[in-house]
DNA sequence: GTCTATACGCCGATAGAC
DNA sequence: GTCTATCGGCGTATAGAC
């Protein structure tokens, strides 16, 4: 089939999408495969035709994380105001895909998940590792922290159902933190 | 009954341990009646004498909660080294009392329970108080997101049945971190 | 490829014996 | 005060029709 190339169906994606969202807005106790099938708008059959059990979809949504992360970290690295302000500012919620498949994972990682907790120190590994290139490894160290703590605050706040909390003040008083450590 | 004053039962305790060490050792999935039973050594029917519902035992854990905060709060207040400076140290996992409650109620957090989430903004918000009367408002945000950027990554890195992580270089680290933003 | 129907286990909670 | 027995509901997964 020329041009085809193996287009993964439609269904597909919409389920992926369907179960990411409901992670982020309600949480992994919500994330049933009844209503991931229903936001996606297949039977539960049908879900499970394209993903053999939950933990498949999972693993699918862990890929989608670990491809816009690797981006993000190319962008860390050229961003002009330096890798550590790029990180403080990234480190809001601002409902981009990579935030989305991040909160998503988060969730999963709640319950106790043992591959998304793996990913995740990966990830954290790498935005050390950027960081300590630029401010040295004893304040990469703090300026993660911060920025992760912050993360992590905006998520219990923003609990189940919730809108995201406004916090731009708060990336302000952390960016003015960066300066001090960095100086 | 001289001298008796009304005495909680024994179980009831062991019934609140065992529910505490199972939230902080497998996560709130895994805290289930059979199993917090079983830990007890009681039978479920027996637990469900003392508590008359789940809700009622995570009300009571929270108090316990509430009661240890207010102590750390007071020595954090009086410490020496700084209020800033206890509080990093103290965002180490020590197996203390407090830890384990806190960490217990993190878990319930983590699955959005409503009521914990709300104690916990009240916790966040007095310990920003007192840091902030010691390095400014600005600043202790950037204190108070570092010391839970330390304590959210240990609690991940701990996940189920695991022991907690050696994580004294980064207590350094931060510390050092303070220091910068105190100056 | 997608659906319906159903099996099966686990969880929270109730009833009632001792 | 503590137990056993049991119910209703929900969550994952399978079987098989269309």
């Amino acid at each position: 089939m020329i041009g085809a190339m193996a287009r993964k169906p439609v269904a597909r994606e919409a389920v992926l999408d369907a179960f990411e969202s409901l992670l982020v807005e309600e949480g992994a106790r919500a994330a049933t495969l009844d209503a991931v099938a229903k936001r996606a708008g297949v039977s539960k059959g049908g879900l499970l035709y394209h993903f053999p059990n939950k933990e498949a979809m999972i693993s699918v949504l862990l890929e989608r994380m670990d491809r816009l992360v690797a981006a993000d970290l190319e962008a860390m690295a050229a961003a002009p105001e330096g890798a550590a302000a790029y990180f403080i500012k990234s480190s809001l919620w601002t409902d981009t895909p990579l935030d989305r498949v991040f909160v998503a994972a988060t969730r999963l990682a709640e319950v106790a998940h043992q591959e998304t907790l793996h990913r995740f120190a990966a990830v954290q590994a790498s935005w050390l590792e950027l960081l300590a290139s630029e401010v040295g490894p004893a304040m990469a160290k703090a300026v993660l922290y911060m920025g992760d703590g912050m993360y992590f605050n905006a998520m219990l706040a923003r609990g189940p159902g919730r809108p995201p909390p406004e916090m731009g003040a708060d990336v302000e008083s952390l960016l003015a933190a960066v300066e001090r450590l960095r100086g």
